[in-house]
DNA sequence: CGTTTCATTAATGCATACATTAATGTCGCC
DNA sequence: GGCGACATTAATGTATGCATTAATGAAACG
């Protein structure tokens, strides 16, 4: 039993709405691949899984097909989207172009040490994940989230962080999927760890430009995973 | 009274959903300023409005929402959205990010005469409603908006294209509100005419550039009518 | 035996009823 | 006369009923 059922109880002291509840649920359960790409799940089995009513559902689906992560089939419920290669793509051009125009946001505001720790953490916990013997790629990759959402959150553009958002939740699971097929991201965790530098140097060029190299790389990786594996959808 | 409610319908042969409708109408009613920015409008009056019932509109709201066209307010109804000065910021700084890519993507594409001769179209219309006497801005912001949806959608990248255009219907209020404050949009005209032939011609880095350039003026100008004008919402 | 059509059934889209909450106004008390 | 508690009302959040549509299966026909 949780005792704050939803943050913007918190917020705003009003009762938790069902809407809200449901649509965190069920996009839990997806990015958890509780519900597997491709997958079609009738509305009232998603009703009976998350005990609510229909109208709180529907609501929830609307937002989730809004978000790219399941598509409404009128009459026939919902399928869970599953990215093909071609989706991948779509989503790392778009990462290319909105993370790097985010880092550039980020250091024409001339953050402080204090501002940016977040990322030093982030970039300090994918070291540690790293560090053992035996790799922790779980770790790692939650750390890497942290790092990548925190730097969308502070560019100080709210749409942007959103939309950065947005789209990471769509490839969510294809990087949960590659993450024990690519090779150990020491490349990656070392390459975070520059951006920073350059952030703190207030360098934004720079910061720019090795950010979208890291995004690029992060492409071509996962791309050349998928074709080598002969991945259709995930 | 239209033969076919909704292109869904052309599409799939499926009778076209009452969400559907209300959700078209609803958004256009809300781009034409029929609902202005910053309005508070309860539920019950959109449905009575529409003549529709309370289970499409509200999902309805919740695409808007997303969109960012309103803002749900719980047991307030819904709060059409007004753009400050910083929400023009964050949309002009979204299209200068995504825009220049969806140009380099296009001519990564190496499209030939045929494909991009809506572009064409679209600056012949807007050179035609400047050409006479009294310039026809209606016309020709409708020719720019023709310009700007057709290089999103050609470029390839579908999730792309729906980003822009998301961003884009936000700030559309602000372009019809603008129109008549700014000078004769004759340079934006022949910035759009330059990216055409950067295109052809295959030159991605100078189709790039351009319209990054484009963007940043069109941007810097609204801004400054903002000021001078001392617009706080829109 | 295969095919087509119709009846049955299940699932959804929409409409509406019910419960909950916030706002408004009134009455009583100070 | 002003202030506060309570009743009343209005509006929304949620649940559910009804109508429509698509799918399944059976039966009749070729």
């Amino acid at each position: 039993m949780n005792l704050v059922a939803d943050t913007a109880e918190l917020k705003t002291g009003r009762a938790p709405r069902s809407t809200d509840s449901v649509y965190a649920r069920l996009k839990q359960r997806i990015l958890d691949n509780h519900y597997p790409p491709g997958a079609q799940v009738l509305e009232s089995e998603i009703v009976s899984d998350l005990n609510a009513s229909r109208t709180p559902v529907r609501e929830a689906f609307v937002r989730l097909q809004q978000e790219g992560l399941l598509e409404i089939v009128p009459r026939h419920g919902v399928r869970i989207s599953a990215l093909s290669p071609g989706d991948m793509r779509e989503i790392y051009e778009i990462l290319m172009s909105l993370e790097p125009t985010a880092v550039e946001l980020l250091v024409a505001r001339r953050p402080d040490r204090a501002e940016i720790a977040v990322l030093v953490e982030a970039c300090d916990a994918m070291e540690a994940a790293l560090a053992g013997s035996a790799p922790d790629l779980a770790a790692w990759a939650a750390a890497d989230e942290m790092f990548h959402i925190n730097l969308a959150r502070l560019c100080g553009n709210k749409r942007l962080a959103a939309m950065i958002m947005t789209v990471w939740d769509q490839a969510h699971r294809a990087r949960m999927f590659t993450l024990t097929l690519r090779p150990p991201p020491v490349q990656s965790t070392s390459e975070h760890r520059a951006v920073v530098d350059a952030i703190l140097a207030g360098d934004a060029e720079r910061a720019r430009d090795l950010y979208f190299a890291h995004r690029k790389r992060g492409g071509s990786e996962l791309t050349a995973i998928i074709e080598r594996h002969g991945i259709q959808r995930l």
